[in-house]
DNA sequence: TAGTGGTCTAGACCACGCG
DNA sequence: GCGTGGTCTAGACCACTAT
């Protein structure tokens, strides 16, 4: 294969631009623009490698943030290929619905309803593996409203220690995580999170401001320590009328 | 720095197991049994190369695996350090409603209501960012249903061509991006989705067998060819009683 | 057997953080 | 200035695919 190419492209070995990241954007843009179509193979390593005159595995360098980025797959022995773009997924993406608040710049705030000490009753009992009746949990109630209107309200248990007291401080603003390191010996280490819709509570109505049966969001988060045993959990309820959720997907460009 | 270490560390050079990925797990472990706690650094990369005995290189892709797993993260000049798990991301995800019901292993079914040829309205050229009234559209009402039950309802649309005549077999279970590359000269490239909670309507009741204002899962999905043009919309309704959507985060082991 | 991607090496130089 | 991680090289051998 010979080049009698004009286009003089583009790979400056001098500028402060990794190599590879200059020659990820090069076949990007030709994936993007079409040159090089879903199913087509790309040059072998070893052609772009002598093509550009640098190193096989700074190609490869460059080759597999295409693959981390979905664009083109290699199969051992055969070659490294264009994907079709798979618009299958479903991945709803959010830091936290307050950080969400806080990124519209609205004015939120997390007021604290109720702050107590309680016994195990047979649901938390069972929600964390516990079998005795000594054990205590702190209970929270929070509402979070944005601009005056209240949007989320939130129930949180986690185990009580009576060695780590309550800081008036750290109320302010309590997530579930920071709730447990700071108050038991218990270090977060994951969480599973299931997202529901509901008709909400005369209670939760009356809380939100919304009619009662108006639709919401549920999640009910569980964290674990490393050892997988439960040592949070929260119930969010959050207003229908006022949250939903994105999703990109495909080679959606973010740059 | 010295060893006098009896546990014969388990790197194996002749295994057919990756050396990267052998010290990839090993650091995992280490990290998962606490024997490297977040904040703590780990050994330079330097060390860890002359320890094992293997290059620096190799040494730098197993750490670059577990920065990808969120375990780790690195700061040049300083060192690389243990991560503390972060629990604070919900990330919903699923393959498809209709994969997720066929992972149960549930006998399900999609059936075609309707499918016909529409002209455009202000509502369709507003969400196909089209102006001219000379465009015509596919039209299709499907229902999902598993064990005798309606699950969902979607209504589809894409542009229509003349050249791209359907088939009948294509409308047994047909996605949107599967439509448009069927009957359309567009390649779908991206979509983006966005999920809400609503009350279904009248309609959406009786075709779905549940009370009307009941909760119901709300997604509308837009796919765009490589101009960012839509090319494909699609509103499906859930049955807010059969769906939940499930979310794991921080340090979760998959293996 | 030839060609592909996958792993690995033993160096090199650089940018950055810190004392 | 020194130690750290970040980039890059010019080879090497291997596993896999296709012919």
């Amino acid at each position: 294969m010979f080049w009698v190419s004009q286009e003089e492209t583009v790979i400056d070995k001098n500028s402060v631009i990794p190599i590879y990241y200059q020659l990820f954007k090069l076949l990007e843009g030709q994936i993007r623009r079409g040159d090089l179509k879903p199913g087509e193979s790309l040059p072998t390593e070893n052609d772009i490698a002598m093509r550009y005159e640098i190193s096989r595995m700074t190609v490869r360098r460059a080759i597999s943030e295409l693959v981390a980025a979905g664009m083109v797959y290699a199969q051992q022995g055969k070659g490294t290929f264009v994907a079709t773009p798979k618009l299958d997924n479903i991945v709803f993406e959010l830091n936290d619905f307050s950080q969400e608040v806080k990124k519209r710049g609205l004015n939120y705030k997390t007021t604290l309803l109720e702050a107590k000490i309680v016994r195990a009753d047979e649901t938390l009992k069972a929600r964390f593996e516990i079998q005795g009746d000594d054990k205590r949990f702190l209970f929270f109630r929070t509402v979070l409203a944005a601009e005056n209107e209240r949007l989320s309200y939130e129930v949180k248990y986690t185990i009580y220690s009576k060695s780590k007291p309550i800081l008036e401080s750290e109320l302010k603003d309590p997530s579930l995580p920071g709730l447990i390191a700071a108050h038991t010996e218990y270090v977060p280490m994951s969480s599973k999170k299931v997202l529901q819709v509901a008709s909400c509570t005369q209670e939760e109505a009356l809380i939100l401001g919304i009619p009662p049966q108006a639709p919401v969001f549920l999640i009910e988060q569980t964290i674990y320590n490393s050892d997988l045993k439960p040592v949070g959990w929260s119930k969010a309820v959050y207003r229908g009328d006022r949250y939903k959720l994105t999703s990109y997907d495909g080679w959606y460009k973010k740059d």
